[in-house]
DNA sequence: GATGAATGAGGTTTCATTCAT
DNA sequence: CATGAATGAAACCTCATTCAT
């Protein structure tokens, strides 16, 4: 008998799960668009083909369809960032490749992008959204336990590291965020170029000796 | 007569003025602590310490309330990049000069800062609101056009000016806003500093030889 | 399985249809007591026994719930005269016979009655309500379509038909309208007689021979 | 002294009322183009060129303004009707006269006459207008004093002459509201015409023998 | 689980009226 | 008297959330 129940429950797990997607990506997509407070779960819900009640069955609330949106995006990036910085290899490659996927991981998610920038000072003012500052305190704290070495090694100028790797990651930030601004779209981006740019400018700076 | 009627006109035009100024005072607080969309008028109303309905003998409504605190803001910066830019010098010394006062300006009026990063973006993407996107490129080609210069005599590198020069503007803001950020109050910072610090980064980078 | 989802959605739709005109009827008592200007949504809200926000599920908003009414009430008598005047038989007994039944007409909706009479003329002069005054010009039309044939047989006086026609429908609204305003109720409105009293005078005028 | 302050007195006095007389004619402007709910007192004092706090000194507000100008129009037409209807003649000679006059006032004072239409409904109905609707039944009461005489002499139909007054009174109006409405301007109007038209309506009807 | 109608708090705006100058 | 800034009540409308079906 378990051997029928269990599959259902599991088909019946996948389905629910599957639809919370579909229900997270429309509300990317609005509030990408529209910005938090003018995005209206009317709107989330259409785009999502779904009643607006139904999204009451998968998330708490607008506020909390949010959060898990940037939550989300946000372990991606600290992910991200975990993984190129374990991976070895010299500060420069790790921050090139940092940049680059980084780049790559906004290029197909644009709408986090645009969350994200728009939203972020938001949330680090805001009471209730504190700890998801946390995160991207985090983010940067991963990066800047990297240039320590090296500033211990005089390899880097002696800063606080946890700033360098904000104004590094800023950087990044700023570079994708212009192009989406500029040319609406991020299609034509080239990641690989946009991210030796930045590590060059980063590392060496704009004038040439 | 005209000596008694024309001081009293004066007066009044000047009472005027003061007032438009404290509610626009009082709307700066709002808009930064709150962003625009949850800013109410009844709080700004409430910190102006005026009824509701006066405001509207100053101001069309919120969003006219609104695009003119960013505009002045807008301007001042625009002003302070034209005065620094035409000032002569080393393009180092311009840019510090830059960086510095525009430090400055921020810590005098730490609303300002809150309320551009935080509605900046909001700003370009939507049509009603894209010509005060203008401004802010308008700062960017002030400084971009020294750069200009600086690449044409190999000083500086080979890329678009106004994109190095939206990333320095960028490094700025980015600084001085972590620090807003997370001491809550600008007040200690030393601007001084920071500047040069922006400054040795976007032209050395931070990596020693 | 049908049978049984079908009736559901009918029972739903007869649902929504019915609270759309409760919404309308109560809309129209509001509008007849105190004028379009005058009325506000929340006594229309609170005859309808709903909350304020859901008469907004029902109607775009007050201007879109009034003109229905309007809109609604200038068809019902289009129709009327368009029957009455298609219906053959000597012109005096089409003039009786659309005489009576606006008479009844406006007797079992009084409250459209005066909205049409209080609110008429505004729509004349407002831009965007000019095309409601189109239907009152349509149903003057039906009827001077008919004078103007009687006129070419020499068996009505020589004058525009339009305004002929204008003129009737005057006088019918004049006569149920006045009798409204006095007696506060047309229950006692002997339809017949007036509408005998309109026509004669209309055709014979009030001087003996 | 007396000899000097009367004449300063009078010429005070009758400044005020010039004053007053400015006021409610750019109020009748207003009123007639926007509607009574619709007109503001700002627009008001705009176009008589005071100040708005001005207007409460010769008007206790909207309404009493309001007020003055409908009754004083009341009272022209009032005047108009016991004038003619006491200049003795043939009744027709008389209505004729009263319909001529009543259009050549509302040739020169269209204002008044979109005023009378449009908020003569809205005054019967309101308690508090209630008063005014005293003057048109005295208007009508006039004009059927003259029907009810020819009534006994059998000259005319045997109805309610106050009714058929008001029948009368409705036709004039009726007739030049039209062309107010259509030709946007009374300018062209022909009234001795239009006087002719509706005396001939009303006494021998529209059909031909 | 899915639906969408109902709710009502809360926001922006208008404007007649008051009152200090 | 004249002014016009200040007031605040009241209007329309939106939308996150709840809940009966």
């Amino acid at each position: 008998m378990e051997t029928q129940v269990q599959p259902q429950l599991v088909r019946k797990e996948r389905e629910r799960l599957a639809k919370r997607r579909d229900i997270m990506h429309a509300a990317r997509q609005v509030f990408a668009m529209r910005g938090y407070e003018n995005a209206t779960l009317d709107e989330i819900a259409e785009k999502a083909e779904f009643a607006k009640g139904t999204l009451y069955n998968y998330f708490d609330g607008k506020e909390t369809l949010f959060r898990e949106i940037v939550e989300s995006a946000l372990n991606d990036v600290a992910n991200l960032a975990g993984e190129t910085m374990t991976a070895g290899g010299a500060l420069r490659e790790q921050f090139h490749s940092f940049a680059l996927r980084m780049m790559e991981y906004y290029k197909a998610n644009e709408d986090l992008l645009r969350i994200l920038t728009r939203e972020l000072n938001r949330m680090q003012l805001e009471r209730e959204l504190a700890h998801m500052a946390e995160h991207s305190r985090h983010i940067a704290s991963v990066l800047a336990s990297a240039l320590r070495k090296e500033i211990r090694k005089r390899k880097v100028v002696e800063e606080d590291p946890v700033e360098l790797a904000n104004i590094f990651i800023g950087m990044v930030h700023n570079r994708v965020m212009r192009r989406s601004l500029e040319k609406r779209d991020l299609a034509a981006l080239d990641a690989r170029k946009e991210a030796a740019l930045v590590v060059r400018l980063f590392f060496e700076g704009a004038a040439l000796p």
